[in-house]
RNA sequence: GGAGGUGUCGCCUAGUCCGGUUUAUGGCGCCCGCCUGCUAAGCGGGUUGAGGGCAAACCCCUCUCGCGGGUUCAAAUCCCGCCACCUCCGCCA
């Protein structure tokens, strides 16, 4: 949730965040005048209970007709007391429920518009031309036994699949050269729960208008995390961080469920769009002026690992009306899939600065004081997207596919996946 | 799943039976000051967090004893529900 501070002292940025997402402000004027209401409600309560404390003092010194004299007065007084505080939390509830709604106030830098008003920051090697008419992932998976998509579709529906021998394999290359890189880098590497309580989901922003896309557990209060930022974000959650232990930065490897609701029809070839996949994320919580360097610093270690595939990229800055609720600014990557002669996103970063730590209540411990912490997360790898870029952009006209040699350690020091017989 | 136990301001801890000068005790650690060739010791003070009043500071006030209800003029303390952890039993990869 956005400072309450900000959006009472300087409404207008909170007003022009909105703007710029192409949302209408009247919600900052509902929740200002409901903080109004908050602050009368919790002055009264608190005028009431000191009354009601300080004769409570009196009752408890006092004996004979001077108590039955000074219970006469009290009597009436808890009742006040009472539905005053009710009146408060009232109060503070329906405040409270509005502020939730309001997303982070984007960057400056973040461009304003839609979906489509990315800026294009830089664009990484150049788009493979081939010399002979390239396969599409779904049929390198076939030839090289590496996916499996009818049976995933058998066993679990569509958007399902299995990953099969070197497929397989591919995947935990992946996980394992990811995991190095980011334990080189400092980060402590993490297997999270997948499964979490409404606050965590709640927490991290996955509840608001993105709850149709969240995987719920009939009957229990739990949901199958989209991303293991859930569980990163929720680790810390309700303590207080020394700060000379900052950034803490996690990597973790989960799976990932999506409903993908809203996207029927979109990429429903292959496994680039699925309910289910792993992935590695990192994640950092860091003090908030340090956060936009963190930023750039997740950006770079993303960067360094499209690298190592070999891939072709491009790095976007999203705008702001894509943004999701807890990002102030977000960079995706994008690789170049041959089939599609285009760009696809494969990994992305978002800094949620406080948004998403004052929901969960994360501070730091300062030398002046306790503050809100920041929070970041980034993409090292998810697990498909990659593996089509790869079979796609690395493919050879008999089916073949050459692995990058970043990778070759990671697969049994193979250089060339074959296909398979028959 | 069954039975029992525990949960107090960083850590440890008093208080809970029997509700009320408890602004929640004391120790450790930490911070500031005094003393001091230096350090240690000693002495004095401070040290949960959130919120409201204010332009702000001092200051004042409210909430915070795992969480949520209830009883009461008044709850760390009594009652109910929930959660976490520990021990034992059962089951299980």
């Amino acid at each position: 949730m956005i400072d309450p501070r900000l959006l009472r002292d300087d409404p207008d940025r909170v007003r022009k965040g909105q703007a710029k997402r192409g949302l209408s402000s009247s919600v900052v004027d509902q929740a200002l005048a409901a903080d109004g209401r908050r602050r009368a409600a919790i002055a009264e309560f608190e005028r009431l209970r000191s009354e009601q404390k300080q004769l409570g003092k009196q009752v408890a010194g006092a004996s004979g007709e001077d108590k039955q004299a000074l219970l006469e007065r009290t009597k009436p007084l808890a009742g006040e007391v009472r539905r005053a505080e009710a009146a408060q939390s009232e109060a503070e509830q329906a405040y409270r429920e509005l502020v939730l709604s309001i997303p982070n106030v984007a960057a400056d830098e973040a461009p304003e518009g839609g979906e489509d008003d990315f800026v294009v920051l830089e664009e990484v090697g150049t788009p493979r031309e081939f010399d002979f008419e390239p396969r599409d992932h779904v049929e390198l998976g076939r030839i090289l036994g590496a996916v499996d998509v009818e049976r995933g579709a058998k066993v679990s529906g569509s958007r399902f699949y299995y990953l099969t021998g070197v497929g397989a394999d591919l995947e935990l290359a992946l996980v394992n050269m990811a995991m190095d890189q980011a334990r080189s880098a400092g980060f402590t590497p993490m297997i999270p729960p997948a499964l979490v309580k409404p606050r965590a989901m709640e927490g991290t922003g996955f509840l608001g208008q993105a709850a149709d896309d969240v995987y719920r557990i009939e009957g229990q209060d739990l949901y199958l995390v989209g991303t293991s930022e859930v569980p990163l974000a929720a680790y810390h959650s309700d303590e207080i961080l020394d700060a000379d232990s900052l950034p803490l930065r996690y990597v973790a490897f989960s799976p990932c469920y999506r409903k993908e609701a809203g996207s029927h029809g979109k990429d429903t070839r292959g496994i680039f769009r699925v309910h289910w996949f792993d992935k590695v994320e990192m994640f950092s919580y860091t003090s908030i002026e340090e956060s936009y360097d963190e930023h750039q610093r997740l950006l770079a270690w993303e960067k360094e690992f499209l690298a190592k595939l070999e891939l072709a990229y491009r790095v976007v800055d999203v705008a702001a009306g894509d943004l999701g609720l807890s990002a102030e600014r977000k960079f995706d990557c994008e690789a170049w899939i041959p089939t599609q002669r285009r760009y696809r996103e494969l990994t992305s970063t978002s800094n949620c600065t406080d948004f998403q730590a004052r929901r969960l209540d994360i501070r730091g411990r300062f030398a002046n004081g306790t503050r809100t912490l920041a929070t970041l997360n980034g993409t090292l790898v998810s697990i498909t997207r990659p593996i089509v870029a790869i079979l796609e952009t690395h493919q050879q006209e008999d089916g073949s596919v050459r692995v990058p040699s970043a990778l070759q350690p990671y697969l049994q020091g193979r250089e060339v996946l074959e296909p398979i017989g028959g």
